[in-house]
RNA sequence: GGUCUCAUCGUCUAACGGUUAGGACACUAGGUUCUCAUCCUAGAAACCCGGGUUCGAUUCCCGGUGAGAUCACCA
């Protein structure tokens, strides 16, 4: 019997979760579904100082659309909570006491000052800075006032990631770093390891950032008898243009952006999954169950790679396309222009299979199917600035507007007879598709795009078309 | 500065000693009776540099360079 896979995404509620956090959360959240396992999550709250209001809710929010469940978490009670780490301030004690009688903790006799001074003085000669360099003989008694220490055991460590594979430093890298705060709350050092042990988490996922101060961790599994998880490091997503880890400050859209824009979080999630991650084969296009099936640690790059904006839009538009109509219709409910309001269901959802193909996100529905439910102001551009038009003068504009009105009058606006009428005129007129459909198109629309001619006019009807065409030539 | 990590078209990547270095996005051109899009076809576009090892290196090793991470009573 295999243990059970847990696996968890402890963000700290300091701010909005972004496209490049999420991932770590998705690849977390892969590992456990695809062994059947729990995924968790943990609001890693010891710094009061940076807690930022709302951001708590806004994780959850972010998890929630995606659609990235979890069996366990600050609102959905467990075997292993409180799933807040401000609400586990005595388990911290409990665990720092037995590193105190095992001697392995201490109290810091030192002011935040004095240590910057020895900071300072190692960076003046030109050495590391170590704390344990400083620690006293006779380790002080911890009263719960100052900084409780790890009394570290400095060692060279060589160990395994499931993505970064074997990674190794020396001694000088492990430190007699801080356990428990003056304010009486626990580093994430300290207390990601007593959760992970007490929420019996069997992979770690993070991102690099951590990289450095695993070896902390490791000695720290030791001195606590714990097991180490499984360890895996992500490398971090970098902004579109330059080599910054991506941030919002930088501009970086948080998830919910995305999703508001409409964005549909299987595309989401698929654009982010295949960051840095794929199975091997020529497959871009994955649904989510495809993913839990096939998604690996070990097939994770080992680099930054950098946020695709025209990707993201190129995958969400074929998700978009691979969905039923039905389905299609009622997620785009609220992304119809205001003008749609008055127009029956039937209609909006005829204005949406024409539209479909290119629709790259909900919110350009408006842009794509305006003229659909109003007829848009008369914009005189559309003709001086086309190719073929501005050569024509005024009068023949005219008499092809008036000669298309004629025939078109005579159809009953059926798409087969809409056809046949517009090949007809295109031999009366003796005039080519490009100068004859462009000038009806735009009459008709007086948008720079639109779906096929035949398919749009039989949807605008018989009536809309005509007076559209009307109001054309009266304000060439 | 110390430590650690990484390095293939503009971007995401495949390759696991022998390939015309493959795919995808983006881009360019053409086709689909008009536009935009879809779809199809074609095109341009990459192994960071220098040494080894080897019959043969994008691939293995070393060095350099570049990039990122970290060196908090932040996570």
């Amino acid at each position: 019997m295999t243990k059970d896979v847990r696996t968890r995404f402890a963000p700290s509620p300091t701010g909005l979760l972004h496209v490049g956090g999420i991932r770590t959360a998705l690849y977390a959240w892969l590992v456990a579904r695809q062994n059947q396992g729990q995924f968790i999550l943990r609001l890693e709250d010891t710094d009061q100082s940076r807690e930022v209001y709302g951001a708590d809710s806004h994780i959850i929010e972010c998890l929630k659309v995606l659609g990235l469940d979890y069996d366990e978490g600050p609102d959905k009670s467990g075997n292993f909570g409180p799933y807040r780490q401000s609400d586990r301030l005595d388990l911290y004690k409990i665990w720092a006491q037995k590193l105190i009688d095992s001697g392995r903790a201490y109290a810091d006799p030192y002011t935040s000052e004095e240590v910057q001074k020895f900071r300072e003085l190692a960076q003046k000669q030109k050495i590391p800075f170590l704390y344990r360099n400083h620690r006293p003989e006779k380790l002080p008694k911890w009263d719960g006032t100052k900084p409780l220490r790890f009394k570290s055991d400095p060692k060279p460590y060589i160990w395994t990631d499931a993505v970064m594979g074997t990674l190794s430093t020396g001694t000088e890298v492990i430190d007699d770093f801080v356990l428990i705060k003056s304010d009486g709350f626990p580093t994430y050092n300290f207390a990601h390891i007593v959760d992970d042990a007490e929420m019996k988490i069997t992979h770690v996922i993070r991102g690099q950032e951590f990289i450095a101060s695993t070896p902390n961790y490791l000695n720290m599994y030791e001195a606590l008898g714990l097991d180490r998880p499984i360890l895996a490091t992500m490398p971090h997503i970098l902004n579109e243009s330059g080599n910054k880890k991506l941030s919002k400050r930088d501009g970086a859209k948080d998830v919910l952006d995305y999703t508001n824009d409409g964005f549909l979080p299987e595309a989401l999630i698929n654009f982010i999954a295949t960051l840095g991650w794929n199975d091997g084969t020529e497959q871009e296009i994955f649904s989510i169950q495809e993913l839990i099936q096939k998604f690996s640690l070990s097939r994770v790059g080992r680099s930054g790679a950098h946020f695709d904006e025209k990707r993201l839009l190129w995958i969400n538009g074929i998700h978009i396309r691979n969905m039923g109509l039905k389905e299609l219709s009622n997620k785009v409910v609220k992304y119809w222009p205001k003008t749609a309001d008055k127009a029956n269901e039937d209609y909006k959802e005829k204005v949406l299979s024409l539209t479909k193909e290119r629709l790259k996100f909900f919110k350009e529905l408006p842009e794509l199917t305006e003229f659909f439910f109003t007829e848009l102001p008369i914009n005189p551009k559309l003709i001086s600035e086309n190719k073929y038009l501005k050569k024509l003068d005024k009068s023949e504009i005219i008499s092809l507007l008036e000669t298309s009105k004629a025939t078109l009058e005579q159809s009953d606006f059926t798409y087969a007879d809409l056809t046949n009428s517009l090949n007809n005129l295109l031999e009366t007129t003796n005039q080519k598709p490009a100068i004859l459909f462009s000038l009806i198109r735009i009459a008709t629309t007086q948008a720079p795009a639109s779906p096929g001619l035949a398919e749009s006019l039989e949807l605008l009807g018989k009536k809309v078309s005509i007076e559209r065409i009307n109001n054309q030539i009266e304000n060439i």
